[in-house]
DNA sequence: ACGCGTCAGGCGAACGTTCGCCTAACCTCA
DNA sequence: TGAGGTTAGGCGAACGTTCGCCTGACGCGT
């Protein structure tokens, strides 16, 4: 905290003119050696270090990246935000950018406080996490010419923003066609209503796999309902209502916290997980390590995510490139004891 | 990002000289009513946002706070920073400060780059989170005289800093007396070694209470060390291991995972957590709603302490006060399932 | 009618950079 | 030897604010 040195203080020393010393240390013009020396030392001796506000001003940047999400509806559980956060500061920070939070709490409608952290120079674009079905910041921030990139995306045939977003069906078909391996055929999900697209999308995996597999679908396998631990032990538990033979022997869920819900419907009508019935999730959440019987699940890519994202918003805001990119990443899928040790009976 | 409308337009359009406006915007002179009018009028047509760099760069400020905090060792689960983040961006928005994500990778000795970011004026001060025992941190930052606040506390009989913890203390205080209360009496409690100094907190925390009660504290039933569910597990299954007068009917935690160890581990011996042995945490992490049985814990009261932090650290970077603030926050007693129908047998 | 206080608003400077253009010296080659 | 190119480094300006001082006009009391 000590007053500050400037280019102006390290010039006098160094008897050279302060905008020198300013292209010198950003190898911006040649200079003899001696002179480049004496300046670098300089530098040292006084402990220079440039000043970014007065860059950023200057240049026109702030080097800033704000990132939006949504704070989780309840009781802050993210599945994998903070793995994806830390991935986005690990790579912003490779390429000389810092991220600045901007939760976006649930209703609040804040573009117009997107505007406002653009237009008054506090960031230079943004990444925005949590999209809804129909998001509405989508619109709002293209119209203003804003850089963003998303994680994630919205409901849209052929988006014109970039995204970075994973492959929700490709993971489902994989961890179904890991039960039909295991010997599964009458098999279950439980998805999303259907305004929710990253539901939708992982249903079609499910569809995708069964297919495949030339194993028609009973209606009565193919549930879809909103929420999450509460809704999937309700739907496990009319699952296992059906009659025997209609009775699936798997269920495939398009959430982590839905697949506990079912196992916990499952245990309390007596039967195992695994042995008698098979249960999956997706997301592959950090807790569910500490799960018994360990949870077999679709793991995303979070870290892989964040750095594409701060790719594609990095080289956009330094002008490389202006076109829309677009990524699929996928997810891998993790086996667990949920979802092996089946005996038919 | 059309271009920026400044206090120069502004004033043009209006007919004024644009210092008169950038001081009318902030109240810092009187005019005519008309003249007022007429420049908030201009204001909103043009669309006019100060420019946060160029007023940083005259008031010397960033409005930039840093957080740092350490990427959780193994798969990204903290337990409860999430909230403590989200409370920390809310409370500093309110006074007119953006956060900064500022992760400090465990190895890592960057206070170097701490010093970096004031210096060059990056953020205005700091906010740090996950302080180890004896963390260098402090100590470096302090030299620097560079403002900062903690989450915790690093062990110092009088600490020079500000910080804002929980009282750990208080809180298995706490939860002793209520499993006293549940009729138990030979009560274990596994803590952490003796260089946690949140470990060795809560654990005094337990002698107390055993102390209030008068009942003579069994060597046995202290155990102390590393690790989270692992440790818990392994240090259950040794204290179900000892002989039947002496072996605990309630094991007290410092950590919700070494409670799941440790339920994982009574599990396995066939007996009923809550029935036949009660069990503990701390922290209330977010996903210990859907294990079962449901968990007695200490909730942190994580988003006071964050609103506290910014209080302290804004009111010192306003200069309204320098002297280290140092504010402990009760936890709260949640009682679920497992410490609850306790039958002596 | 004169001096003085008050008030509205102007003006120059500064914050610490970066950028582009300029210049003087030196080098090169016919 | 002199024209033209190259090179090291200087210099003024600009980025968009905020701050402190200045000024001119008006009102008021004697």
């Amino acid at each position: 905290m000590a007053k500050k040195v400037t280019l102006k203080d390290v010039a006098k020393h160094a008897g050279v003119s302060y905008q020198t010393v300013s292209k010198i240390l950003r190898g911006q013009i040649q200079v003899t050696p001696e002179v480049r020396a004496r300046v670098q030392r300089t530098v040292e001796e006084l402990g220079y270090r440039p000043n970014v506000t007065a860059r950023n001003l200057r240049t026109q940047a702030s080097h800033l990246i704000g990132y939006s999400w949504q704070p989780s509806r309840q009781n802050f559980l993210s599945p994998i935000l903070e793995e994806f956060e830390q991935s986005v500061v690990e790579a912003a920070e490779k390429r000389g950018y810092h991220i600045l939070l901007f939760p976006q709490p649930e209703g609040t409608d804040s573009s117009k406080t997107y505007e406002e952290l653009v237009y008054s120079g506090r960031v230079d674009g943004f990444i925005l996490s949590d999209l809804g079905y129909d998001d509405r910041r989508i619109p709002a921030l293209q119209a203003l010419n804003i850089p963003l990139v998303a994680f994630g995306r919205t409901h849209c045939d052929d988006c014109t923003y970039s995204f970075v977003d994973v492959d929700g069906r490709a993971g489902v078909r994989l961890v179904v066609k890991h039960l039909l391996n295991q010997g599964h055929e009458r098999i279950a999900v439980l998805a999303w209503p259907e305004e929710s697209r990253v539901g939708t999308d992982r249903l079609s995996g499910y569809l995708d796999a069964m297919n495949e597999a030339g194993i028609p679908v009973d209606p009565a396998w193919v549930k879809r309902g909103a929420g999450e631990y509460d809704y999937g032990y309700a739907a496990a538990h009319e699952l296992l209502a059906l009659p025997a033979r209609q009775r699936p022997t798997a269920i495939v869920t398009v959430f982590d916290l839905i697949a506990i819900g079912a196992m916990h419907a499952i245990d309390e009508r007596g039967l195992v997980v695994g042995r008698d019935i098979a249960v999956t999730g997706f997301d592959d959440m950090p807790v569910i390590v500490y799960l018994r019987p360990g949870l077999t699940t679709l793991r995303q890519p979070a870290w892989d995510v964040g750095q594409r994202v701060i790719e594609i918003l990095v080289d956009q805001l330094e002008g490389n490139t202006s076109e829309a990119r677009q990524v699929l990443l996928p997810p891998e899928l993790i086996i667990r004891e949920s979802s092996q040790g089946y005996q038919p009976s």
